[in-house]
DNA sequence: TTTTAATAGCGCATATATGCGTTTAAAAAT
DNA sequence: ATTTTTAAACGCATATATGCGCTATTAAAA
């Protein structure tokens, strides 16, 4: 989290975590709900505020219904 | 990490990880040297006893030389 | 304009990942 | 058999993700 070049990717992946989430028209609410995780947390990685980890990850993939792959394939720069 | 499947997938990834640094024939203290982290974290995590954070994950694939997305590719279960 | 919905953003406690070092065990090489 | 390499497996301090609640701000709808 001290290095830029982290910050950099975990602000990328907040970015494609919201695009994602648009295009499906979902609400932080719903998404938040449907992981069972808090939307706070939501709120917090799509700004890229958090390192989070690969199991968030996946548990945010399963309710978006797509790959964790997907939330991955974004390009770094 | 109190979720049974979330256990399952951090060992999952475990297995991949090693399974890919075998395969390119490094050992974890190359590896852990390549990607700028302590040893004892690649062992933690191969074992599956952490669930580790994205931008280890992105170190990690950067000192593999692949893609994030290679190392989230396996099977769930 | 007023109401409602959505997101940002904060604070705080707890759990856990990280970073660093050390010891033990096992396997491979000599 | 001994040495060397590799990985497992501890302990511990620190940083930070998580979980929960709450308020503020923004945007959209009425």
């Amino acid at each position: 989290m001290n290095n830029v070049k982290d910050i950099k990717y975990i602000k990328k992946f907040g970015e494609n975590l919201k695009q994602i989430r648009l295009n499906k028209n979902l609400s932080q609410e719903v998404l938040a709900f449907t992981a069972d995780i808090p939307i706070s947390q939501i709120g917090r990685i799509e700004r890229g505020e958090i390192n989070t980890t690969i199991s968030t990850v996946k548990v945010l993939a399963e309710a978006l219904d797509i790959s964790v792959k997907e939330l991955f394939d974004f390009e770094i720069k």
